[in-house]
DNA sequence: CTACAAATTTAGACTCACCTAAAAAAATAT
DNA sequence: ATATTTTTTTAGGTGAGTCTAAATTTGTAG
């Protein structure tokens, strides 16, 4: 059973090194999580011997395939109970983050299944990030900010950055909520506005609002 | 701020001395905890620093009131996140004490004052244990076995002792929840069993089944 | 290519929560 | 009242995860 920190550096490393794309640094681990070079090195020779990931002396490390599925499954967690916390229990997706923290160590496969069933086998959490399945698998989807959309695509509605709560209520009233599907109708080249089409009601969408809602086509 | 093990000490000081009235024993408490006497000896020693206990050499600990305010917080939180468990993710309430042994040490008040709003304010966990509010005041309700009630009278379901499957879908299907009022309408004296109404509809219920249904006046 | 700077590792130490073994105190039995 | 048993405490030690300071390796600039 893999405690707490080790969870926290194996997590950190599959994100540090794109999902376990390049090496990574003693320095930038300790950056990430808070604390010092020397207890880095100290962890990573822990993490090596277990094989969860390869670590050479002065170069940096990776992740192996099983350090992998353990990053995947505190990744899965956070991200279903952050899903959790804002559609459930309407949290605020800024708030959301510390809680989930901590909640991403609890121990139960069944509890996180029930979750999972229960918020309906959400692909996406709030911030838009996949969720990985059971087993481990994501399903990368395409971000792109609304702004970068040509006139005429349709998309669909996957996070918004800022939570400033006046953005917020503004989406919220025009029923731009993740999982809606957006059509842009036209843009207008001096300003960066565009018109935008939801549930076929027709919108005005500021520059600023449309770099804040990222869309998957 | 409090370590996991420090609010298991004090969670278990609690619930050995009876919310407080009496003293607990080092071998107590070393038996409930799955440790040995000595480092008992050791934490209480700390928990009585920090003015959590009171600790005499040989005689035992007594909790104080800051000892007993964070003790009902945990409790809180365990007996919403088991209802949580049980009431909006399907547990059955046997599985979920290890599960809410973990989630009680989350730290967020807002969290548990959210699943305490979503849950719809509950007084009871699915043991019929009650649940101290936010301030740390415990409604306490006398239960007893449906068993024990006389006949014409009127209650409250609280919970349901036994877990057996069989037992929950009979319960299931005559609507025998907690929360649910229930009247006695008979009592066979020959062999314990009683005729009972809940909302209206009358059902027979065997001296085994009345000796599992704990309910309040 | 040498010298300095930056990054990394090693060495030694700390806290937390636990342990075992031995000593001390309290409870019990004769 | 003394001896024996039980309970509790003390003393000393362990592993996990962290730290600081010093040593080492690697990278960079002249």
């Amino acid at each position: 059973m893999l405690s707490l920190a080790e969870e926290n550096y194996l997590k950190s490393i599959y994100h540090l090194s794109d999902a376990g794309e390049k090496a990574v640094l003693t320095n930038e681990l300790a950056e990430a999580l808070n604390t010092k070079a020397a207890s880095v090195t100290d962890m990573v020779k822990k993490l090596s011997t277990k094989e969860f990931i390869s670590y050479e002396k002065y170069y940096g490390v990776k992740i192996t395939g099983k350090g992998k599925s353990v990053a995947l499954a505190v990744i899965r967690k956070h991200r279903l109970w952050e899903t959790f916390l804002v559609q459930t229990l309407g949290f605020k997706w800024d708030e959301v983050h510390e809680v989930a923290e901590q909640l991403e160590h609890i121990k139960s496969t069944l509890l996180i299944e029930k979750i999972d069933e229960f918020l309906g086998y959400p692909q996406v959490d709030p911030h838009g990030d996949p969720i990985p399945n059971a087993q481990g698998k994501i399903k990368k989807l395409e971000k792109t900010a609304l702004k970068n959309l040509a006139t005429g695509s349709e998309s669909t509605i996957v996070a918004v950055k800022d939570s400033d709560s006046n953005l917020l209520k503004y989406l919220e009233k025009i029923g731009a909520k993740p999982g809606k599907k957006l059509t842009v109708i036209s843009k207008e080249e001096y300003d960066g506005s565009l018109q935008v089409a939801i549930e076929s009601q027709h919108y005005f969408i500021s520059k600023e609002v449309s770099e804040n809602i990222l869309v998957t086509l």
